[in-house]
DNA sequence: ACCTATTGATAAGT
DNA sequence: TACTTATCAATAGGT
């Protein structure tokens, strides 16, 4: 149509293809148009030009994607929604991965095991063992490190009391300070913090001696107040 | 075009209505496909006709989900795309609830303990020892129910040896069976299995008369070989 | 599905 | 980009 027939093939010269895109774009959608009113049917048309402008038309009340809601039926579900099932997927995937933990989380914590027999009892015993003795190992670790910055403090007291004695003796000078003050160390606590914790500790070396298991740190009772925090 | 001028407005008469169908839409199809390659476009193009029937036609290499994405890129993701993100979400969601439950259970088996400081330590350790007398009290029932088979055997040993000697001592009446044979009953095992059965079953008592944290079960090391799964 | 008179679309020129 | 117009293409209505 038009002043002569044209081949449908790409048309070389820039120009004339943005000008025959403007018209054919604007024909096709008029098309379009008609063929949805005309005939009671939902149209969906996308189209990028070259330049990458993109147009779309769509038929009354309808919008690309719910178009492609139907698109979907039609086709039996596919391309995009297969990312859509992919995404589900691995919410299911991950999901029972979830259910696993709890699952193995609730053994350990001796919940859920009525139906366990002896032979997945024996496993589940060994390694609640394993990661006792691994948290105790660990507590005592802290409670070496809480000895030893106990061991300076009693020096540090040893030696402060030796000074103020010096102090004493010397009567007239009693206010002068040593040039590098004695400091309260590692511990960052006061001191009644500290008396809190030696009773920890005498408590847990009683324990230690008597027994192969040794006695739990549950056991002392309640948080104890030192601040443990800075002797990690 | 045509004989006469048509009006743009919904074809009453059905028949009339599918025939204008079938026309126009090869005539729009054919459009797409003209503008597609005249002009370098590219085109996606989805039709459902009254009676429910899709057709389709993209440009070359081209699919209408990828135009899509396209889509989305130029009208700033929006419809469908909400699903997507609300499935995302609930991915990351469950990704999280699976990190926290992997990293209480590695520190339920005593990994990844280093940088906890005592408080932490203190219920970890209350934990495992629940999880630990729960197991134990499960494998105490299992022993319990285990020696009352051991006993029953025992009896009907006895009863058989009894019945033995009898028929030695009736002589010629040797060949009789009792009408109700006796049965090796509950463990469904065989001798040399209820053999080891009791071994462990020794063992364990030692071990609960001596110590108050029971020895564990693991300690009698490998398997088992014993059928309890029967005695559940 | 084909035919064809007629309208519609549009290529090229301005 | 818009208008014009000669020409080609699409298609309505009939068969």
């Amino acid at each position: 149509m038009g002043r002569g027939k044209v081949e449908i093939k790409r048309i070389e010269n820039a120009t004339n293809r943005q000008v025959t895109y403007s018209k054919r774009k604007n024909g096709i959608i008029k098309k379009a148009r008609e063929i949805s009113v005309l005939c009671n049917a939902r149209v969906c048309l996308v189209i990028f030009s070259s330049a990458g402008k993109m147009i779309e038309f769509c038929s009354d009340s309808t919008t690309l994607p719910s178009m492609l809601e139907e698109y979907q039926k039609h086709t039996g579900r596919r391309m995009w929604d297969a990312k859509h099932e992919g995404l589900n997927a691995e919410i299911d995937r991950v999901k029972k991965e979830n259910d696993n933990l709890l699952i193995e989380l609730r053994h350990l914590k001796g919940e859920d095991i009525t139906p366990m027999s002896p032979f997945e009892l024996i496993p589940l015993e060994e390694t609640l063992e394993r990661g006792l003795s691994s948290v105790r190992e660990k507590q005592m670790e802290y409670l070496k490190k809480l000895r030893e910055t106990g061991r300076k403090l009693e020096d540090e007291k040893r030696h402060l009391n030796l000074f103020l004695g010096e102090i004493a003796m010397n009567g007239a000078d009693a206010t002068e300070l040593p040039s590098e003050p004695f400091v309260f160390a590692a511990t960052g606590g006061n001191r009644h913090e500290w008396s809190r914790s030696t009773e920890v500790d005498r408590h847990y070396q009683e324990n230690e001696s008597n027994c192969p298991a040794p006695m739990p740190f549950s056991f002392l009772g309640q948080p104890i107040q030192l601040d443990l925090q800075n002797s990690k």
